[in-house]
DNA sequence: GCGTTTCTATGACGGTCGTCATAGTAGGGG
DNA sequence: CCCCTACTATGACGACCGTCATAGAAACGC
């Protein structure tokens, strides 16, 4: 993911994330977010005067952001876009990351919602929005396509939650096999709803 | 998911699964699992000498074996088993709970796996065991549809992965749209891979 | 120069966590 | 009756948590 971020600010939200994504918000601590980000501890309750819960929201809404800006570059690098290409790319950067790097990190997002949703509404709804926003790309991405209006919207969810799924499959059989099987499978479909 | 258990030693696996399901490993204490199984804290250390990984291990199995005899029971009741009907059953149960519920709990083999599979190399292992239980249990019932050997294996994989993405995405949006979303989507797709 | 706002430093507080030490009770075989 | 095993009760320990109070440093307008 993009290392990016300037001020301490960016990079308290963005070491949350990178935390929360690999061990889940509660096991999150506010003190490793300021370690991992290089951070003045003290500036903490300055910047995020809401706590814990307002750095996990921004954290969550970085990476809905980040990723629908990551679909949006997919289409942009393809010559010929298509919906199996997309989801092949998107499924491609997790392979990437994952014989890259390990099997440490999922979704954020995922996390998130996994150990928060019913704790504390705010972070759901900035799960949903993330959500929202992401499905969103994918969904216009389709349509530029020549998917049917009324088909993307369906296809990108299914491609979302099709990815998500593999995502926590690869990580718990430490294994790309999974999101190597749901793209191989669901490209035909998604590529049949062009037209 | 059934309530079974006799034992206190049943009841505080069942109990932490449960918790587990709503707030993820983390969150869930020991003597919160004792308080939700009606079981004596002191037990504790007698039938779980391994600790909280030992008794979460045991949830995240239980978990699975659970998952996957759910499957059999699925397919037992249908006079005319598909696999698209297997798969509406499964993503059926899940849009029953929530409607009948509310939203606040997930899989726990997710759960397990977002905030435990780094850190605690069983417990990853054991999320692993479940999702190949349960697997196995859906593509066994897919070559008894009529499933070519070679492609049940893909096709469950397919199945577990959009149902949980959709799971994850139906408690971030307290709806059950991407359960039925995935679930009409995939219909067809399943369906032509019998014969 | 000064004052004001923005940011950082540091230590403490109350609470909860998983674990452990120690002791006690129940129950069945001899 | 005794003993041994299975199980339960209770309190404490050290570690960590999120938050807060208080104070100091930098940046900037005027």
């Amino acid at each position: 993911m993009a290392t990016g971020a300037r001020g301490p600010r960016e990079r308290m939200v963005f070491a949350a994330a990178q935390l929360i994504r690999r061990q889940g918000v509660t096991a999150t601590g506010m003190r490793e977010v300021v370690a991992e980000a290089a951070a003045p501890r003290g500036s903490l309750q300055h910047h995020f005067p809401g706590g814990k819960e307002q750095l996990v929201n921004e954290a969550v809404a970085w990476a809905g952001r980040y990723a629908a800006g990551r679909v949006a570059r997919f289409v942009a690098a393809m010559d010929r876009p298509t919906p199996s290409g997309l989801f092949a790319a998107m499924a491609g950067q997790w392979i990437d990351e994952y014989q890259r790097d390990g099997y440490a990190r999922g979704c954020p997002v995922v996390a998130a919602t996994a150990d928060r949703a019913d704790a504390a509404e705010p972070t759901r709804q900035a799960a949903e929005a993330a959500f929202a926003e992401w499905t969103g790309a994918v969904a216009g991405a389709l349509t530029g396509m020549g998917v049917p209006a009324g088909r993307a919207g369906p296809l990108a969810t299914l491609m979302i939650s099709a990815l998500e799924g593999a995502i926590v499959l690869a990580r718990a059989e430490h294994s790309v096999r999974a999101l190597e099987t749901v793209a191989a499978e669901l490209g035909p479909l998604l590529d049949a709803a062009v037209g």
